[in-house]
Formats: structure tokens, C-alpha cells, sequence
DNA sequence: CTAAACCTTGTCGCCGACGTCAAGGCAACC
DNA sequence: GGTTGCCTTGACGTCGGCGACAAGGTTTAG
């Protein structure tokens, strides 16, 4: 298939399928008339990069995953180096997540405190010399 | 004070104060021969502006709180704008903690069937034929 | 006098995953 | 043969918070 139906059965654009191609993650062959032709199994390999990118990672982080694919096993995850990645990410993942908990308790007593001054504030305006 | 000791005291860097400024959030006057001039309450601004990046906002999210200081409350989040972005910001930072824990969950488990599939495949490469 | 250490404005660079033209070639249909 | 719609390469724009450099002015110390 031309670049155009694998953009749209994947979801995505032309030009992020040469995008990926210009990282080395795609390679199409190419027609008499120089048109890019993609088969099915790029299909999947498109795929297993919109997923990827999806939960957050980067395309040189997904490079293992696609060379796992195109060495011919089932799934891009099952390869040492995606196995390796993956840990790496759970592991960046769980940092963040534990940041990110630091910052909604900060969020939420800063915003706890701030309204409790509103409302001190608002009680000193209705009773001035109470 | 001048530039220069206000961000070292600030513990950032000149530049960063003239973007700052670039982006409105902070006004020094101007000493004769054109120089930046800061009292103590922008040192206060910048060390506001600082802890708001530091945990995520953006200076867009960030001008309220400067405004709030400015108009002379003694903190930067007591006032109705402010309190407005902190709840958005609260919000935003659950819906990311929420998203982020269904990747870390996809990850786990993307990981531990890595692992079942490689360990798999070993038992059958050591007794083929089993 | 000069060197050092400040300051000024202006401009380009960075990161990453693309979007968006521009200018042209190729294919198919009426 | 003209129009439409696909394709090609190339190059610049985007977002945010600055870093880094250039080319110059100012002030202070020796």
C-alpha cells in the first residue's frame, strides 16, 4: 500500500510516517515511480509505535521495540533490549508518579489554606471590630 | 539591588529575570544609566514565580499569583484568580496522576509478559522436544 | 590607562514530534 | 488535454523556558 491508505488505516499522517522513516523506524521499498509502498507488516510496526508513543515514550526508546518486531517475534516486548526499556520506564514512571503525588499534596493544602484566609478574611469584613 | 544579585539571590539567572520581565511578570525600575533596578518584594515575586515553576505551572498559570502579591497580600494564592488555577491545576495533576497509573499499570504488565514469554521460550530451547 | 566585572539590547539555538507550506512529478478519468 | 488527487523532497514553524553569544556601554579597582 502507498503512504496515504497506511496513514489512514494507522491513524496518523504521510508525514509522520516520513518522519519515522527519516529516524530509521519505517523502511518502506519503493516503486518504479519512487512512491513509497508499505506492506502489512509495517502496518503493525506503525502500530506498535502509536502505542508506544502514546504511554509516553520516546521514539529512540521505541527503536528495541521495533527491531524486536522486525526480527520476526510475535510482540515487540519480548527482546531483551525492550525488556530492558520497559523496566527503565516503570521505573521513570513510578519516580513521577511519586513527584507528581508530592505536588497534589502541595497543590491541595495550598488551596486549602488560601480559602481558609478568604473566609477569615471575609469574616473580618462583615465584623470589623467584633 | 541590581541584576545581577537579585538572581543570585534568587538562585537563578540573569537572563531568566529579563524573560520574566519579557512575559510581564516582573517590573524593576531603572537606575540612571539604564540599569534594573529590584527592591525586596520582587525578590518575593521571583521566588514565588520559581516555586510555581518548579512544581509544574506554566507562566501563563503563574501571573495571577504575581498579580495577587503585587496588589499586596502577603501570599500570592489567596486571591479568587489564583485559588481558580490552583483548583485547575489540582484537577489537571489528578487526571494526569490518573493516566499516568494506567500506563505504570500497562507497563507492569506488558513486563511481566515479556518475562512469561522469554521464560517460556527458554524451557523450550533446553528441551526441544520436550 | 587599562583590565575586570558588571550591565544593556538583540538574536539565534535547543528539545521532539510533527504541521504546513512550496514546487514539482505521476496517474487516472472525462 | 485538462483537472483532480495522489506522491516526492526540502525547508521553515510550533511550543516554553530559558542558554549562549555578540557588540557595545558603565563603573570600579589597581
Amino acid at each position: 500500500m502507498r503512504i496515504g491508505e497506511l496513514a489512514e488505516r494507522a491513524g496518523t499522517s504521510a508525514r509522520t510516517l516520513r518522519y519515522y522513516e527519516s529516524q530509521g523506524l519505517v523502511r518502506p521499498r519503493r516503486s518504479a515511480n519512487g512512491y513509497r509502498m508499505y506492506d502489512e507488516a509495517e502496518l503493525r510496526v506503525v502500530h506498535e509505535i502509536r502505542s508506544l508513543l502514546a504511554i509516553g515514550f520516546g521514539l529512540d526508546d521505541i527503536r528495541p521495540f521495533v527491531a524486536c518486531l522486525r526480527a520476526g517475534h510475535h510482540s515487540g516486548d519480548v527482546c531483551p533490549d525492550s525488556v530492558a526499556v520497559l523496566r527503565r520506564k516503570l521505573a521513570e514512571v513510578d519516580d513521577y508518579l511519586d513527584r507528581l503525588g508530592a505536588v497534589r499534596r502541595r497543590l491541595h493544602d495550598q488551596l486549602a489554606h488560601a480559602i481558609a484566609q478568604r473566609e477569615e478574611t471575609c469574616l473580618r469584613t462583615r465584623r470589623p471590630a467584633d
